[in-house]
DNA sequence: CGTCGATGTCAACGGGTGTTGGCCTACACT
DNA sequence: AGTGTAGGCCAACACCCGTTGACATCGACG
């Protein structure tokens, strides 16, 4: 195996240009294949989670031979590591008045989950795999929780040097729980109604929900 | 194959007495052995989703041959299917008032997740197996759909004869959204913080979320 | 006591999986 | 032009899976 090859495992930020990255690292002749093979890795595991997607399958998807799948990514568990490398772009609402932070919240999820699968990956592979599990808790605290304490902090549940009012690691975690379960019903279980209702009435009703979570009281 | 075996696929009810099951079936030799075979399946399912929970590792566990499993069960799917029979037992709430309704189904869906983990070994095979999602969709469908629809309707919100104020079929998938999302949460992915809140934490925060969902407004 | 069906064990089959090493090809550099 | 090296393919290995059929054992019933 080429030296280089390890050091290549970590994988660019997801939506970002695959052109003009580090200008110190010259462009390989293969990384059209890498990025084919990240974009099926995907594909597979949100559609199969990650026991039923194959390597192999994968490896047919990007059009090459499964031992090219193994040489860039040494084994299908780190290729599911930088296949499941998500940035949930979480922006600080900072322009936004208090009342309106819940409504934004679930239309931003709303957005980044139909704009890109790695979370429904994730979420599909999280349920079986412990690996993927760890990897959403690692998404909720170094995305999520900080987020929200931020969010908090800014409308004043919580100062920033004294006692929080309530903990706020639960109310990023009472969150989570309707947005996950939203993403739950919605993409993986296709729960009927849920699948049927659309954008502005999901906000409508959880948009409340996620306030009272972030801001209110029991 | 025996003509029997192939009638005896059927679950009991998942907590119901072992023994005096329907008088004009005589008890069978075998029964103890299909007992720990499906406690053994539940646990394994539960444990590792439907890929990943092996026969073999399943019939180690009952302390049997796998192939015992086939005879009674005839393949893996159907054994699935009879593991993952279900019974949220649903009161009607009859003498609750209505304001603590969002509350009380809350607290009887946390006992009844403790309780039996068929729940949870349906949750996490359904993330990854057509079938599982299928069942769950059945389950809501047959179960938790009609319950929300008595529920709506003893509080006013929605007339057995007339229009429905709102929606009640999607008053019952936020309901499922919210409360799959804390079983997701709490016993799949271990969030830390939603592990960390007791019964009556998440009774009063999930409460109310539950109480808007069913007779409420957005 | 002998028979027969139910209960259970053992060994194997066919197929799919992740993973590995050897080989060929084509490009870049001197 | 020659050569080294990265990119790619092929065949195979070792393992585990669900599933099957042949054979042993036990219990009830004539």
């Amino acid at each position: 195996m080429s030296p280089r090859d390890q050091g290549a495992v970590a994988a660019p930020g997801v939506g970002s240009d695959p052109v003009a990255a580090d200008p110190a690292v010259p462009p390989r002749r293969s990384d059209a294949t890498r990025a084919a093979i990240l974009r099926a890795a995907r594909e597979r595991f949100a559609a199969d989670g990650y026991d039923r997607a194959t390597i192999r399958a994968i490896a047919t998807d990007a059009a090459i031979d499964p031992s090219m799948v193994m040489r860039y990514y040494g084994s299908k568990e780190r290729l599911f590591a930088a296949a499941a490398e998500f940035d949930l772009r979480l922006p600080d609402f900072g322009d936004l008045p208090a009342e309106g932070l819940g409504a934004a919240l679930v239309g931003h999820f709303l957005d980044r989950w139909e704009e890109d699968e790695t979370m429904i990956a994730l979420l599909r592979a999280g349920a079986t795999n412990p690996a993927a599990a760890q990897r959403m808790r690692q998404i909720f605290a170094d995305q999520v929780g900080p987020a929200i304490r931020a969010l908090a902090v800014r409308a004043g549940v919580s100062s920033p040097g004294g006692e929080p009012a309530l903990p706020v690691e639960q109310r990023a975690g009472l969150i989570t729980s309707q947005l996950l379960g939203l993403a739950l019903t919605r993409y993986v279980l296709l729960l009927p109604p849920v699948v049927g209702m659309d954008r502005a009435e999901l906000v409508d009703w959880l948009g409340p929900t996620i306030q009272r979570y972030l801001l209110g009281r029991p």
